[in-house]
DNA sequence: TATTGTTATACTCTATAACTATA
DNA sequence: TATAGTTATAGAGTATAACAATA
């Protein structure tokens, strides 16, 4: 999610409603870019490139390959390139699934729990922004959050 | 920006300060992937691919490369690519400046400032979430987002 | 000598298509 | 026949390095 200056513009140009959309775009999104690079930040040491560190947060106990990519958001080749990376450096092995055959579940070695751990609690330990705001303030945003992403009232 | 689905974690297996970020984190991921989708879908009709959409709508009047750069946050030589697909397409100018020849900058056309207009208006009209907060809640969001992103506080 | 922009090249992230093995 | 995963390949998006023109 990129910026696109709708502040920059003068507002005189811009319709009554849609300015507003406008301004509330671009601040989510210079928002959306400090936890990104806030990510990268925590993420380098591991020496991980970065969608192997967001696999290594999603791989929990046990989980298919299909499954990661669902969460991943992405397609099954790719799923499949992450895996190999880990499992390269030791954070994951593949085992066949016993019920089914076809199915390859993820399981973080100890190795990849400890690091995964270390990884979770540096990212959300002190994010970007969070103590600019007051406890109730934290409630009411996460609130509005998750109203604006209820697939309910869309 | 990608979720990392703390919400599946078990709570009992995360430090109290440290969830209600992951919450936080996962929500905003959430939007802000629902913003580039929407952004795409809306872009996409117009045939451009998304780096050069997002680089129509920061220009607005005339802008030089290098602060064209800044403001999409890319190398220089990913902004003379981006120029140069604009250019091809009948969308922008490379005017010379005239105070100092070294500077390019970069003018819409008629053709390209109606592009941009139908773009901005298509895009900021009804984004989504908008419509599942009230007046005042999207005031409350907007003052809130902009507190995470003050600088002052940091 | 420092800065703006360009060119050539290479790297990262990711998808598509064709395949294997199981079901 | 349909599904999970793999392989090979290709494409988008982006950076780095060396360069030209101007300051």
């Amino acid at each position: 999610m990129t910026e696109l200056r709708w502040k920059g513009a003068g507002a005189a140009s811009q319709a009554a409603r849609v300015q507003p959309a406008g301004e509330l775009y671009d601040t989510l999104a210079e928002l959306s870019n400090h936890m990104k690079a806030h990510f990268n930040r925590v993420a380098q040491p591991f020496g991980l490139p970065s969608p192997c560190a967001k696999a290594i947060c999603l791989i929990e106990g046990s989980i298919s390959m299909k499954e990661l990519g669902a969460r991943i958001h992405c397609d099954g080749s790719f799923v499949t390139s992450i895996a190999d990376a880990l499992e390269e450096r030791g954070l994951v092995r593949r085992e066949t699934d016993h019920e089914d055959r076809r199915i390859k579940n993820l399981v973080l070695t100890r190795k990849g729990a400890e690091l995964r751990s270390r990884l979770m609690h540096e990212l959300f330990d002190d994010l970007p922004g969070m103590r600019n705001l007051t406890e109730s303030e934290r409630d009411s945003f996460l609130a509005l959050l998750r109203k604006m992403v209820d697939p309910q009232n869309e």
